[in-house]
DNA sequence: TACAGTGTATTATGTAAGTAATACAGTAAT
DNA sequence: ATTACTGTATTACTTACATAATACACTGTA
């Protein structure tokens, strides 16, 4: 599992463990029922306290992300995927809703705002 | 200048401040040269030390959004429209991006995409 | 110059956030 | 039972954040 921890970003540890462990189950690159690294394993290989890191996958767990079993490790929660897609579906229609807010306030037409969006897909699939 | 300060809702008062009153600078409501409620008359009207709403000032002058002359008082920054233009640019560019990776990332199509968006925007507009 | 308005630097205080030390608790295999 | 792994609750320390009190500095005008 590869995570990336910048001491010096001001983010906190701890945040910057829960995003991105986030971002691999909602990407499918961690699936249903892996086991992840163990909260001593990581936290030794980040340089930081284990409490550090138990917070971060409570957070997650808080999330309905994944489960934690005392004493056995920590697994990608099996979620139906009706409810992994309800996750999904809520996240993006929040960031959506953020995005028009702002269009509508800066004054674009609605075709300036899908013309950028498009824009943006297209150079990401390239 | 209508301002309203929510003091339970955990967002810092100065930030409150600054959101509120960038909102009003970009959506026109306060245009260039417009002088602002001074420090002591908008601390006493929203109940709150000077310095609270010297540190927001601070803020949104650090984004030239506002130019502070001691003695006088507080207006909104002269900026030539194309300057303005581009905060504006930057700002929508910014969550448009941030917008696009979630949607890949979570594999909707750019149809879905532009059509959540244009959903949006219609009911921001109604 | 005096005054009455501006904004501000400095300092202090209360609170919360972030992290860590320690000791504890569950599980599974031997 | 012992061992060697798991995760966790409690507690404490440090730092940063948010706000406030106070005293100061600038500007324009009578």
């Amino acid at each position: 599992m590869l995570l990336e921890i910048d001491h010096h970003s001001g983010v906190p540890i701890y945040r910057q463990v829960v995003d991105q462990i986030r971002q691999l189950i909602i990407s499918g690159e961690l699936s249903e029922g892996c086991q992840l690294e163990s909260v001593r394993d990581l936290s030794a290989r980040l340089k930081v306290n284990p409490m550090t890191i138990s917070k971060a996958y409570s957070l997650l767990e808080s999330e309905n992300l994944l489960e934690r079993r005392r004493g056995v490790g920590l697994f990608i929660a099996g979620l139906p995927r009706e409810q992994t897609d309800n996750i999904k579906n809520e996240l993006f229609q929040a960031i959506a809703e953020k995005t028009a807010i702002m269009a509508v306030q800066i004054g674009l037409t609605d075709k300036q705002v899908l013309e950028i969006i498009g824009e943006k897909l297209r150079e990401l699939r390239k």
